[in-house]
DNA sequence: ACATTGACCTGAGAGC
DNA sequence: TGCTCTCAGGTCAATG
């Protein structure tokens, strides 16, 4: 299953930018109101009305579609959520809580199965992501090594809180979190403040990288590096480096996976 | 300022 | 086969 964390949003992102793209949408079906959150179904429904998508943006875990006729439409997954373009009616992916019907007769669907995404309207991205107090995104160009340990060092937690934590840098959740500590090798619960600069530059690249590298491959897990934590979480998975158990560690309530012997 | 806990929400899959 | 029930972990809010 998919956990909707940055390289996954990436992956919606060159579905929707190859499937959506500068078509006039016709109707927007709203299966579940709920979805909507902070916007009425009929102000989504008007907004949307022969307006075209024009472009899109994403920051952090959020997908900015940009309107032809102005603001954007903005997706967030949830844990849950993801996007299907399809073209005959019966091949309606199951879960969608919102449809775009276009003048072509193909349809976007936005699939949420636990409800725990949410679909909403905005004039303006910056000021979006303003209000919603979102960080640097992580695969920003204008975040480097120096910027990422001053942000880090900036809250004394332990590393996997600090590193899914929205405000500081945006996009990285539970599974990536545990991969970019796994592939540095240190303990999810080592505390900010015991990192020296060389380790924080590591973890810096190991983030860049793995995000970029993850991205290419959701959905065909067994195409990652033969070294990814990824493939063997839950389940009896070893430690692809030494081959020891997995376990499983409670972090901040997340369900964290880490291996004992690589990560002190 | 940070940690902890619970609420939101639903259904896949495990276990019996 | 079918029932029950645990569990998934993004984000926010309340409390310690």
């Amino acid at each position: 299953m998919i956990m909707p964390e940055l390289p996954d949003v990436i992956h919606f992102k060159n579905h929707f930018d190859n499937t959506a793209l500068n078509q006039t949408i016709e109707k927007t079906s709203v299966q579940n109101e709920k979805i909507l959150k902070e916007i009425s179904k009929q102000k989504l429904t008007s907004w949307l009305k022969k307006n075209k998508f024009k472009s899109s943006n994403r920051y952090g875990k959020y997908l900015f579609a940009e309107l032809a006729k102005g603001g954007y439409l903005i997706f967030h997954f949830g844990m849950t959520g993801s996007l299907a373009y399809f073209k005959e009616e019966k091949e309606e992916p199951r879960h969608a809580r919102v449809i775009f019907d276009f003048e072509n007769g193909n349809h976007l669907a936005y699939i949420c199965r636990r409800m725990l995404g949410e679909l909403d309207l905005t004039e303006d991205m910056d000021s979006f992501i303003e209000d919603h107090e979102l960080g640097i995104d992580a695969l920003s160009d204008e975040l480097d090594a120096k910027r990422f340990t001053e942000l880090m060092k900036s809250r004394r937690s332990d590393l996997k809180t600090a590193l899914m934590n929205q405000e500081l840098i945006a996009g990285i959740g539970n599974v990536y979190s545990d991969e970019i500590l796994f592939q540095t090798g240190l303990h999810p619960k080592k505390r900010t403040d015991e990192l020296d600069d060389k380790q924080y530059k590591k973890l810096f690249q190991n983030m860049k990288r793995i995000l970029k590298t993850s991205s290419k491959y959701i959905g065909q897990v067994h195409r990652l590096p033969k070294n990814y934590l990824l493939p063997n979480r839950d389940g009896e998975g070893n430690c692809p480096k030494c081959g020891g158990p997995i376990e499983k560690i409670n972090v901040s309530g997340r369900n964290g996976q880490y291996c004992p012997n690589c990560q002190q």
